[in-house]
DNA sequence: TCCGTGAATAGAAGACCATCTAACCAACGA
DNA sequence: TCGTTGGTTAGATGGTCTTCTATTCACGGA
């Protein structure tokens, strides 16, 4: 069973960095997040997908983009998966991915306090 | 001299993830100030300084939140730095830390079309 | 039912990172 | 000028992360 999504974590510490100090478990929570996402390659996945027709892509998309092997990118996307940054379906052959965009919403939320998340 | 702040390039970058694939260059660079906000000592400390009266924190506020030695703060004070996040001033006795409030907003934006960075 | 293809898992190797101790530099006061 | 305090730098160590190869699982066609 792969770890589960900080969403009610994240829920928990919407205040903007300015607002209030971080308490340990916010900063911890939030920390998996960032880390998720500082990877030259996880971030490019994450775009690929967002941008990608119909808001999903198939990992044979994504594979052929990048000089690496396909467990790295698997694993990759793992590494999005556990954060709950990104959800995997299989259909048939293939395995598509999307975005949940509700957590980048709530990261850049965090970031500016005037940030306003997408409305639905 | 320590590394320079990548502005420039967060500049070029602005687009937002969901709107078109990034170049490998720009995924290199916004990872850094991913990484650089991935880890929770880093992100207390961002919180820390963000949220204290003035704008701006005195390192001997800084190290007695945390069960760490003074090299480690400092450490994690360099690494923002480097990253362009924070900037640090001596005045007499004591050294000043305040946030670069730009690329924080300039993150928010990448990661939310929405997301409006805050006025100055 | 068996083979071929798309994708994930297992395990290992090398690079990178967070933390420590020891040593050093900067400012102030006696 | 010297000792004290605030902060950084240097170097070492243990842990984590990225990537690989080899293997395994899942599905579909012949």
């Amino acid at each position: 069973m792969p770890k589960q999504l900080p969403l009610a974590a994240i829920d928990a510490c919407c205040s903007p960095l300015a607002q209030e100090p971080l308490t340990e478990g916010q900063a911890r929570e939030l920390s998996r997040l960032f880390k998720a996402m500082a990877d030259p390659v996880r971030l490019r996945l994450l775009s690929l997908i967002a941008s990608h027709a119909g808001g999903e892509a198939c990992v044979c998309d994504l594979t052929g983009t990048f000089d690496l092997t396909a467990p790295t990118i698997s694993h990759h996307l793992k590494v999005l998966r556990d954060a709950g940054l990104i959800t995997g379906e299989r259909r048939g052959t293939w395995v598509y991915y999307r975005i949940h965009p509700e957590i980048l919403a709530r990261l850049s939320a965090v970031l500016v306090p005037g940030a306003q998340p997408v409305p639905a």
